[in-house]
RNA sequence: GCGGGGGUUGCCGAGCCAGGUCAAAGGCGGCAGACUCAAGAUCUGCUCCCGUAGGGGUUCGCCGGUUCAAAUCCGGCCCCCCGCACCA
C-alpha cells in the first residue's frame, strides 16, 4: 500500500496535523476560490438548490454571533453541493435606512467612543478618516464582510453576484417592485402616526436602537382625550383637556386633578381652547393642524373650581394632586376612584388632610362628601376596585411605588373580566373591552374627546433630540391586510418547509396579524426614491422582499453585460413575470435578446428560492413580507419553498459585549478558535431554535475535538495492518448505519444531530473496533475517506487537508457525499457488539459492587432450551394471547424434562418480547452464538479486566461453578462468576 | 393583554410529537488511573442514593388524572423567556 509509504515521513513526530490550522484554513480557501467552486451556473442537466441567508444591515463591525446563521447557510449549501446538487448561495448586504448615515456621523463627529470602537477592530486610520462619508461606510463594510468575514469562514458564494441595496441597479429592481404593487392596488396612501423626530424625520423605535439613543422599549400608546368645560375669567369658555387609556370610566368621574405646581397653557386647537401642559402643547403640535399657543394659566388658580365632564354632563371639582405630571398624556387626570387607585388615593389623602385643602382653599367638608361610584363588576371583586386593592395591599400615600403594581392589577381584572354595571346607562352590562371603544367613539362623534398618540417613554434620538409622535396624513403603505394576498400567502405557506415546526405552525397567523405597513419615509435616507412620488423613500423592510430574485440579475450588471439604465420595467416584466415579447424589450433595453433569454432561462432555472435563512427577528417582519411579495408580484411557481430561522448567541447577561467575552473582533476569534472549530461549534453547540451563551471555553472545545479526531486518524493510519478481522463487518455496518442517519439529519436540516454523529459517535466507533483489536488498513482507510467527506460540509478546511494527506486528487469539496451501503447493515454483528458491551457493564457492576480484585471471571452461557425458548419468544410474540400455548407446544419435551422453570420462562420472556418496541427488537429478537462470541473475544476482555476470563456452557457437565452461578444464565444474560 | 416558546440528573444539552431495555444520549466540569522528569495534550474508568453479585430506591417545575406501564399523553397551577410593526 504505497499511499502509506508516502505518509510515513509525515508521522514522524511533528505534531498533530491541526495545529497549522492557520494556514491549512487559507490554503485550503485558496484553492477554492482558484477553482472557482464557489461560481454558480445555469446547468439544465442538473437539479438546483439556491439557498441565501437575510443579508445583514451595513451596521459596523459584526461579532461571532452573527457569523452563526451564515455558518448553517454555508453548511448547507455545501452539502447540497456534494449531494449533486447545483447550488447558488449568492451574498449580499442592506444598506438601506440611515444606520451607514448615523455611523458617518458619529465618525464626522469626531465620537471618541466610536474612534474607540473602530479601531479595537483594526480599522486603519487611512479609512477611519474616509468614514465620514455614508457611502464610504458601506463601501468599506462590504468588503469587511466579505473578506474578513465570509471568505474566512470558508464559505462557498458566488461572490460575482454581490450586492447592496443602495446599488443604482438594485434601486432599479426595487423601482419595479413598487410600480407593480402598485398595479396590483397594494400601495395606497393614509394617514399614519409615526416616531418623528424634529431633526432627523421619521424614525424607528426598536429594541436594537437603530436609529435611537434611548427608549428602545417605548411603545406608541393612544390617548383618549376627554375636554372638560371650564369657564375661565381670562379666556372665557376653555376646554381642561384629561389625557386617559380608560375612556370607558367616565361614568365613574367624581373630580378632576390638576397639579398646583404647573403652569398650563392655552392653546388653540382646532378652534377651540385646550387648556394642558407645555409638554402637551409641543405633542399635539405634531398631531393637531394649527395649534397656536395663547397664553398660560396656573394649576393653582383651577384648583377649587369646578368644570363640566363629558358623557355624564355634570360639574365636577377641580382638586389639587401632585401626581399629575406635565409630561404625561396632557398634564390633566380625570378621576375615577372606584376603578384608578392613584385617583382613590389622591380623594384618600386630601380627605385625612386639613392642612393641604386649607393651603389650596378648598372646602374640606366637600372632599370628604366626595364618594366613589361602582361602574365595574369584577366576578371576584367588591364594587370599587380601586378601594379594594389599596386597602389590601395597605397603600395610603400617593407617593407609594407599589401603586403602579395597583392599577396593573385592577386595570388587567377590569379590563378584561369586567362588565359595565347600571350606572353606566347604555352601556351597563356590555363587557368592558368592548364597551372601551364604543364609549370612545360615541365621545369623539359628540365632540367631547379627541385622540392623542404618545410615547410609553421618553425616546431620544442619535441627534439627541426628543422624539415625538407625529401625524402623517399621506404616508404611503402597502395593503398587506389585504384578504385575497393574505389567504394566498396563507394557503402557499402551509406547502413551504419551515423551520422550526413552531413557526410553521404559527406562520399562518403571523400573516394574518400582519397589517398594513408603512413603507416609506421622508427625509434624507439611504434607499429607493418611490419611483412616482420621489420625496418618499422606501424604508428597509420594504425593500428586502425580493431580493433574492435579484442575485438572478446582479451577475450580469457586475460583470458589464448589462448596464444599468437598461434595466427598465418592461425587462424585469419579460425575465420575472414572462411578460411582453423578448425582441420588443430587446429594443427597448438595447440588449441582445440572447442576454434577455439567457436571464429568463437563468430565472426559471434558479427560481424559486429554496430557503431563505435568517435570525429569529424576523419572524415577524422580514419572512412575512418576504413571502407576501413573492405572492403579490411573482407568479406562483416562483413562490419560496422554505424558510428556516435560527435563534442567537448572547452573552452571559444577554448581549454580547466586551466584559462577557464573544466580542472580539471576528479575525480574531478564528485565529483562536480556528474556522472550523467555529463552524463545528455553532452547528453543534445546541439546537439551532434556542438562544446559545458565548462562552469562551465551550468553544474551545470543539476546536479540541477536533483535535482529538486528528489524533484519532494519526492513530490509525499509523497502526500495524492485520488485514481482514471480525470486527471488520461490525464496523462497516455501524458506519453505515451513521451515514444514513447522518443523510437523513442533513436532509432535515437537522445539522446538529448530524454534527453529533460524525464528530462524536463515529469517533467513538473506530475507537470500540481498535480496542476490539481490529486492524483492517484497507476497510479503515475507505472508511476515513467517506467519514471526511461526512465532515466537509461542517469543517471543509480540516477535511479537505486530511483527504489530501490519505493520498486523494481532487477537492474534496467538490465530491460527493456518501451514501449508506444497505447491504452492509449486520444485525448479527451489532448484536454480539451489543452483548459484549452489556456483559462488561454486568461485570464491571460486579466488580465495583463487591470490591473484588479479579483473578478469573466465569462466564455461564445459558442452556440450550432457554434460547429454544427465547427465540420462540420473539417469533411468537405478535399472535398475542396464543402465543403462550404455542410456544410450549414446541418445547414441551424440556417441559418434561425441567417441569415448571420452562413456562415460567417462557411467559417471562413473552411478556419481554411483546413489550419490547421495534427498533429494539431488532438487536434484541436476535439470537446469537453467545458460546462463540465470548470465546473470540476472550483475550480482549481478559486485558480489560487483566484477569482470566473462562467461558462454559451452562450445561456444559465439566462446568466450573463452584458457587452455583449457572443456572442464572440466560440468553442476552450470561451468568458471571468473579472471583 | 394578544401571539409564541420553555422549565430534564453539577453545568450545557438530547429525549417528549409516535408511552415501555430511560437512572435518562453526548459534551463540559469533577474524581481515579495510564502515559510523562513534570505540565499540557491524549487515552481508560467512575460521576443521583443504597448495596460484598449484575439488584433495589428516589428522580425529569408543582398537583392530580389516564394506563399493566408516564420525563413522554390529559387537566389544573407556579415560574422564566421572546415578538407585538417605519427594526439585517
Amino acid at each position: 500500500m504505497c499511499i502509506f509509504l508516502s505518509l510515513s515521513h509525515y508521522f514522524g513526530g511533528d505534531g498533530l496535523m491541526y495545529e497549522n490550522y492557520r494556514e491549512i484554513e487559507k490554503k485550503w480557501q485558496e484553492r477554492w476560490e482558484k477553482e472557482g467552486l464557489y461560481i454558480a451556473e445555469r446547468d439544465d442537466t442538473k437539479k438546483k438548490f439556491f439557498i441565501i441567508f437575510a443579508y445583514p444591515g451595513i451596521s459596523g463591525y459584526l461579532h461571532v454571533g452573527h457569523m452563526r446563521g451564515y455558518t448553517y447557510a454555508d453548511v448547507i449549501a455545501r452539502y447540497k453541493r456534494m449531494c449533486g446538487y447545483n447550488v447558488l448561495f449568492p451574498v449580499g448586504t442592506h444598506a438601506t435606512g440611515n444606520i451607514a448615515i448615523n455611523f458617518a456621523k458619529r465618525v464626522a463627529r469626531g465620537e471618541q467612543a466610536w474612534i474607540d470602537y473602530l479601531k479595537d477592530n483594526g480599522c486603519p486610520d487611512e479609512i477611519i478618516r474616509k468614514l465620514g462619508d455614508p457611502a464610504e461606510v458601506v463601501k468599506f463594510f462590504n468588503k469587511v464582510y466579505i473578506e474578513d468575514y465570509w471568505k474566512k469562514f470558508g464559505f462557498l458564494a458566488d461572490w460575482r453576484r454581490f450586492t447592496t441595496t443602495i446599488n443604482p441597479d438594485y434601486m432599479k429592481f426595487i423601482e419595479w417592485q413598487f410600480r407593480r404593487l402598485k398595479d396590483r392596488g397594494l400601495l395606497y396612501k393614509g394617514t399614519y402616526y409615526a416616531p418623528f423626530c424634529p431633526n432627523c424625520g421619521p424614525i424607528a423605535i426598536d429594541a436594537s436602537q437603530t436609529d435611537i439613543l434611548k427608549g428602545g422599549s417605548a411603545e406608541k400608546v393612544e390617548y383618549t382625550l376627554l375636554k372638560f368645560e371650564y369657564n375661565d375669567d381670562e379666556y372665557g369658555k376653555v376646554y381642561l383637556v384629561a389625557a386617559t387609556l380608560r375612556p370607558e370610566t367616565v361614568f365613574g368621574q367624581t373630580n378632576f386633578w390638576v397639579n398646583p405646581d404647573v403652569e398650563y397653557v392655552v392653546a388653540e386647537v382646532g378652534g377651540e381652547k385646550w387648556v394642558v401642559s407645555a409638554e402637551a402643547v409641543e405633542k399635539l403640535k405634531y398631531q393637531k393642524e394649527n395649534v397656536k399657543t395663547l397664553g398660560k394659566i396656573s394649576g393653582k388658580k383651577l384648583v377649587g373650581k369646578y368644570c363640566r365632564a363629558p358623557m355624564i354632563h355634570r360639574n365636577i371639582p377641580i382638586l389639587p394632586s401632585r401626581f399629575a405630571e406635565a409630561d404625561v398624556g396632557t398634564g390633566l387626570v380625570t378621576s375615577v376612584p372606584s376603578d384608578a387607585p392613584i385617583d382613590w388615593i389622591g380623594l384618600y389623602v386630601l380627605k385625612k388632610s386639613r392642612e393641604i385643602c386649607e393651603k389650596y382653599g378648598i372646602d374640606q367638608s366637600l372632599v370628604e362628601k366626595i364618594e366613589p361610584i361602582p361602574i365595574i363588576r369584577i366576578e371576584g371583586w367588591g364594587p370599587l376596585p380601586a378601594v379594594e386593592i389599596c386597602q389590601k395591599m395597605g397603600i395610603e400615600s400617593d407617593d407609594d411605588p407599589r401603586l403602579e403594581e395597583a392599577k396593573k392589577i385592577v386595570y388587567k381584572e377590569g379590563f378584561h373580566r369586567g362588565v359595565m354595571n347600571e350606572n353606566c346607562g347604555k352601556y351597563a352590562g356590555m363587557r368592558v373591552d368592548e364597551a372601551k371603544e364604543i364609549v370612545k367613539e360615541e365621545m369623539l362623534q359628540s365632540g367631547e374627546a379627541d385622540v392623542m398618540y404618545d410615547l410609553s417613554e421618553e425616546v431620544i434620538c442619535r441627534c439627541g433630540a426628543r422624539v415625538f409622535i407625529k401625524k402623517v396624513d399621506d404616508q404611503w403603505f402597502i395593503r398587506y391586510s389585504d384578504e385575497e394576498l393574505t389567504e394566498r400567502a396563507k394557503e402557499h405557506a402551509k406547502n413551504m418547509e419551515i423551520y422550526p415546526s413552531e413557526y410553521y405552525k404559527n406562520m399562518p397567523s403571523v400573516l394574518d396579524w400582519f397589517q398594513d405597513r408603512a413603507c416609506a419615509r421622508l427625509g434624507d435616507w439611504l434607499g429607493t426614491p418611490m419611483p412616482f412620488d420621489k420625496k418618499w423613500i422606501i424604508e428597509p423592510i420594504s425593500d428586502s422582499t425580493l431580493y433574492p430574485a435579484y442575485y438572478l440579475i446582479s451577475k450580469y450588471v457586475n460583470s458589464g453585460l448589462i448596464k444599468v439604465e437598461q434595466l427598465c420595467d418592461d425587462f424585469f416584466d419579460y425575465v420575472f413575470l414572462g411578460v411582453g415579447d423578448v425582441n420588443d424589450v430587446a429594443k427597448i433595453t438595447g440588449l441582445d435578446a440572447e442576454i434577455i433569454e439567457n436571464v429568463r432561462r437563468d430565472v426559471e432555472y434558479w427560481y424559486p428560492l429554496d430557503i431563505n435563512l435568517g435570525g429569529k427577528e424576523h419572524m415577524t417582519v422580514h419572512f412575512p413580507v418576504f413571502v407576501m411579495n413573492h405572492v403579490a408580484i411573482m407568479p406562483e411557481k416562483y413562490w419560496p419553498r422554505g424558510i428556516f430561522v435560527h435563534w442567537y448567541v448572547v452573552g452571559k447577561g444577554g448581549k454580547i459585549s466586551k466584559s462577557k467575552g464573544g466580542a472580539q473582533p471576528i479575525p480574531r476569534a478564528t485565529e483562536k478558535f480556528s474556522v472550523d472549530g467555529l463552524r463545528l461549534y455553532y452547528c453543534h453547540i445546541a439546537s439551532p431554535f434556542v438562544d446559545v451563551v458565548w462562552d469562551d471555553d465551550r468553544v474551545m472545545m470543539y476546536k479540541q475535538r477536533l483535535e482529538k479526531i486528528d489524533t484519532l486518524i494519526h492513530t490509525l493510519l499509523s497502526m500495524e495492518d492485520e488485514g481482514k478481522h471480525r470486527m471488520d463487518s461490525w464496523l462497516l455496518s455501524i458506519f453505515n448505519r451513521r451515514i444514513a442517519s447522518v443523510r437523513k439529519s442533513m436532509d432535515s436540516f437537522d445539522l446538529r444531530a448530524a454534527a453529533n454523529d460524525i464528530y462524536f459517535e463515529i469517533p467513538s466507533d473506530i475507537r470500540w473496533y481498535i480496542k476490539r483489536g481490529g486492524k483492517n488498513r484497507e476497510l479503515l482507510i475507505s472508511i476515513l475517506k467517506k467519514w471526511l467527506a461526512m465532515m466537509c460540509p461542517f469543517t471543509p478546511h480540516f477535511a479537505e487537508e486530511w483527504w489530501e494527506k490519505v493520498g486523494n486528487g481532487g477537492l474534496l469539496s467538490a465530491s460527493s457525499y456518501p451514501s449508506e451501503d444497505e447491504n452492509a447493515i449486520n444485525i448479527e454483528a451489532e448484536a454480539e457488539e451489543v452483548y459484549i458491551g452489556r456483559v462488561m457493564d454486568d461485570i464491571q457492576e460486579i466488580i465495583k459492587v463487591t470490591g473484588i480484585k479479579p483473578e478469573k471471571i466465569v462466564l455461564y452461557v445459558a442452556p440450550t432450551w432457554k434460547f429454544e425458548c427465547y427465540r420462540l419468544a420473539f417469533e411468537k410474540a405478535a399472535l398475542g394471547k396464543k402465543a403462550m400455548g404455542e410456544i410450549m407446544s414446541h418445547v414441551r419435551d424440556f417441559a418434561k424434562k425441567l417441569g415448571k422453570a420452562v413456562p415460567n420462562y417462557v411467559s417471562k420472556v413473552l411478556r419481554d418480547a411483546q413489550q419490547m418496541k421495534d427498533k429494539d427488537r431488532e438487536i434484541f429478537g436476535t439470537v446469537i452464538n453467545e458460546f462463540e462470541v465470548l470465546k473470540s473475544a476472550r483475550d480482549f476482555m481478559q486485558r480489560e479486566f487483566n484477569a482470566t476470563i473462562l467461558v462454559y456452557r451452562a450445561d456444559d457437565e465439566n462446568v466450573y461453578d463452584p458457587h452455583g452461578r449457572a443456572e442464572k444464565a440466560e440468553p442476552w444474560k450470561p451468568a458471571i462468576y468473579v472471583e
